[in-house]
DNA sequence: TTATTATATGAAAATACATTCATATATTTG
DNA sequence: CAAATATATGAATGTATTTTCATATAATAA
């Protein structure tokens, strides 16, 4: 065997995982996609346009808000999220390039 | 509710997830890592770096393949790995600029 | 103050994914 | 051909993630 240099940090690694793991879901995708498109949506509005469960969604939200993928703020009955990393964005578009099997 | 435009494609969200999936895991990133800076490198040499064990890492390996993130070629005894799909790369570097909760 | 609406919560059930282990196959070497 | 080496396979197990459902909370409106 050839010797391999191997100097990735594993840490970093991990971190990337994690957060690509948050978002590998079609409906988080989805979320993450209607939020770049639009400042701030509340609940009802990402519910009706995804056509998602109100309480699956709240899960969703609420994980990716965790994550620092998302960010939110109250107006009455209402809760607006946003994106808080819009960094990953980019990551649906990098993926389009990709020729993989499906 | 603001009518939201939504023109989203729901299968080209959920292809990128299926691909992202694939990717959001330590391990595989890391071969993907691994694989951006090494043309090619053998399941043992990868074993090797990683300290994964073997089967385990064919598990990996043949699931990549299967989704078109890898390509391999036998060469006598070993079967040397490589990056079929080297967008994903990118997701990596992507990732490194985000600022996400860890 | 009761009703309504929007969102969150938590536990349970369902599903998917990762890991291990024992073993198979295929190739090379002595 | 027997032994050794590299890789693959598949079933069993363990673990994590997703979904559902019933219900709670909080804000507003009647």
């Amino acid at each position: 065997m050839a010797t391999v240099a191997y100097q990735i940090n594993k840490e970093k690694l991990e971190k990337a995982a994690f957060i690509l793991k948050t978002v590998a879901h079609p409906t988080r995708l989805a979320i993450v996609d209607l939020l770049s498109q639009n400042e701030k949506l509340s609940v009802n509005d990402i519910c009706g346009v995804l056509g998602c469960e109100q309480s699956l969604l709240s899960h969703h939200l609420i994980n990716m808000k965790l994550k620092g993928i998302l960010r939110s703020e109250k107006d009455g009955l209402n809760v607006f999220y946003s994106l808080k990393e819009r960094e990953v964005m980019k990551l649906i578009e990098c993926i389009e390039h990709c020729d993989c099997n499906y």
